[in-house]
DNA sequence: TACAAAAGTAGTAAGACTACTACGTATTAC
DNA sequence: GTAATACGTAGTAGTCTTACTACTTTTGTA
């Protein structure tokens, strides 16, 4: 059995290495610590399973998944991710991922997801499964600000360049309380609950 | 040999006992998931080392350090981080740590540091020793942020994170008020004007 | 050592923001 | 052609944040 581990911390590399050798004696394993490695490793060698931090130097690993799914799309991949399933579990899976474990679980979730896994079957935790189900009712091919309204996305530029509700309200005309209530359905459609995200968010998609 | 290893995530924990117990197969080893948890098991028994992570749920590591110091201030504390040494090497080390590494580092080093620690050393990386000694120079070209005191920069995280002055007062038990404080000072000593500069700061700057 | 500056901490009052609710008008789906 | 959404808009009441001010400790330094 031949495990390919892609991780940037070499300790959690490690860690990982020893827990399912203890788990599973006989296999053999290599380890990446960046997206390139992982790609390139992916599809030169054969392996039964490779599991994969999220954030790595480089692209990052929904990214390198994509990519490693249209060159070998049998192999399977459990993603790892220090973030909670809601920032990336999706897409994850959507992506063609096997699995999504938060660094929070315990070494025998990955020894059970692994296990599972090398059956060729899912391993999906119950915090997955219902952030799966809510976004089957939800637009998760488009960029989300592109199901903002006009006013919306108009809201979201002015918040997010910094400016306060009360001065967007005076810029736009409008009462305060009709820019809050925009704030408030541009966060429910980004799923986004405080300003410092709406910023961020911003500030990946180019919006400013 | 007792060890007191603590980290968020699980997976991280059970990985770097794994790697100890295989260099110190007779060292006994507990561990712990969060702050305040660290500080209670800390000063109630007795520890030949004390391993942890820098960013823990509840409060920052490095506050944990400064209250383990005022108690037991014999016993020594490697910390690991995961971010790069500029960040929080210099605020460990000056708050008393025995040590400093990035989960980047090999599992040897952890062992190396191990040993060098419990013989009573110090442990420092070349890299750490050069943002040392860079520190010590402390000259005019840093970085703004470098500016900010212990606890202004530990807000302008959280900030940036996203939290509400509120839930910051809570999480460090300060009043709100206080917290407010940080933060004006935090934007006069970096020139900003709103929280939305603020976390576009912290982005630029690798802080979130 | 002594004194100034920086850091850590809060109180108060004023002002800003939010959550909730509401309602008319467009769209869309079936 | 109607029912269900989406959109644009605000009022109210209560909560949160801010700007100032101020007091202690530390820390740095002449």
């Amino acid at each position: 059995m031949k495990v390919l581990i892609a991780d940037d911390h070499t300790i959690v590399r490690e860690g990982l290495k020893r827990i399912l050798l203890e788990a599973f004696p006989f296999c053999e394993i290599h380890d990446v610590s960046d997206a390139a490695d992982l790609l390139k490793k992916a599809i030169s060698e054969k392996w039964d399973i490779i599991i994969s931090d999220i954030s790595m130097p480089g692209q990052s690993g929904i990214e390198v998944l994509k990519q490693i799914k249209e060159h070998v799309p049998l192999v399977p991949v459990l993603m790892l991710s220090m973030h909670a399933p809601e920032q990336y579990a999706v897409r994850s899976i959507k992506a063609g991922a096997s699995g999504y474990l938060t660094k929070e679980s315990a070494p025998f979730e990955l020894v059970n997801a692994v296990e599972k896994i090398l059956g060729g079957r899912k391993y999906i935790t119950p915090q997955v499964a219902e952030v799966l189900a809510e976004s089957i009712e939800q637009n998760v091919d488009k960029a989300p600000h592109e199901i903002l309204s006009d006013r919306e996305f108009e809201v979201l530029k002015l918040l997010a360049s910094g400016q306060s509700i009360s001065k967007i309200g005076d810029a736009l005309s409008l009462s305060v309380n009709t820019i809050s209530t925009y704030r408030a359905r541009i966060m429910e459609k980004l799923n986004i609950h405080n300003n410092a995200n709406l910023v961020k968010y911003a500030m990946k998609h180019g919006l400013i």
